[in-house]
DNA sequence: TACAAAATTAAACAAGTGTTTAATTTAAAC
DNA sequence: GTTTAAATTAAACACTTGTTTAATTTTGTA
């Protein structure tokens, strides 16, 4: 195995990796799979990463590691409470939205028993985010801004599980909601989907009982 | 291949293969897997059921055939608009909570381009879902206590995907919120994820913005 | 008891899996 | 130009995959 550090010939295997495993899932792809794509000996891949397990790592962080300080610099920001919900809204859906399928993959092969190992980084950067949403949260609170009986951890789902199961589903929301073409689709995620996500946290958030 | 209808036998392995496909998923799962765990030769399945691909669609039909009807119950019932949308949150939760983990498959494996042809059955299911969903919404508005300027199609992914994305990160939720056993998290989706979703759709259904 | 259908089995099938090997080519350094 | 390391290759490795076969056992019926 070579350095660890990434390469033009690596980025190429992991981008190719991260298509097909977002189309067919890590364990429905495999390393041929990837070669004849990338158009590369099926050989390199052990060759550059050391094993397909060791090579779905890489590909998570080589995609999330900016996220976190992307993340980080929102926090410091001049911006009321609700606005930076609605900007991290709207830089995870942006972010996700951006890379390929990867998030696709960390939102469910990730989860499977059988990874457990691999799970490390990416429970880091769930920690990280949900401290960051917290700090914005309890900033609207102690302003008066946001109700204080919400859970936040709870929050998070909410946002992503909305985008995720959307996604998941494109074909049956291609269909109902008539969005033929690609750009179609991908400017619905980015107006009103997004719209959507941020009305439902602002609601949980100021909406009085 | 013999009778198409379930017997004792059929159920054994398609439970069986239910909790195998949820840990591992389809891919992930072997046929000499689900033969080993459910105690039967590795044959009977494609004697039983034709193929694997056949397999995964008897049981999604098996698992979903119920749900359909329930929701149509629901909209006979006599309720407010708002407690038909709390009871039909709760209806989908305890639904996918108690069966296996047959609804995170079809959260996945079915959105993946290689299962098109498996699909048509849970589209039918979805299509049938959403319209039930909207003549509870419609209702609502009807009545004057629900907002008009929601996007009903979008609510949900917010109700499903906001489960799901809990479901997803178990380890990582058992975790952030404590829930060291089985029971614990189990009672946590009962109550507080369930009262979270129900707040979160209610707030978006009647604010004011 | 005898017969036929259904259920079950072990074995084999061809194809695909991730990984390793050892040989060869390419590139860089001296 | 020679030497050394890195990159690339085809072939082989042992193993697993879903499915089928053909033989055997079990079950139900007349």
């Amino acid at each position: 195995m070579p350095n660890i550090e990434l390469n033009e010939k690596k980025i190429q295997i992991l981008e190719v990796a991260e298509k097909l495993f977002s189309e067919k899932g890590f364990e429905g792809t495999s390393i041929r799979n990837i070669a004849k794509e990338a158009k590369i000996n099926i050989a390199m891949v052990s060759y550059y990463f050391g094993s397909k397990e060791r090579l779905l790592e890489s590909l998570i962080i080589y995609r999330t590691s900016d996220l976190k300080l992307k993340l980080e610099n929102l926090l410091e920001e001049d911006l009321e409470p609700i606005d930076k919900v609605n900007k991290l809204i709207e830089l995870y859906i942006t972010k996700i939205n951006c890379n390929g399928g990867i998030f696709r993959i960390m939102h469910f092969e990730l989860t499977s028993k059988k990874r457990e190992k691999t799970l490390n980084h990416f429970t880091e950067l769930k920690k990280g985010n949900l401290k960051s949403l917290e700090s914005i949260i309890k900033e609207g609170q102690n302003k008066g801004v946001f109700r204080k009986d919400v859970i936040i951890p709870l929050i998070t789902p909410t946002i992503l599980g909305t985008f995720f199961h959307f996604h998941m589903n494109k074909i049956f929301f291609e269909n109902v909601l008539n969005l033929n073409t690609e750009t179609l689709y991908n400017d619905y995620i980015k107006t009103n989907l997004t719209k959507h996500i941020q009305q439902t946290i602002k609601a949980l958030l100021v909406y009085e009982n």
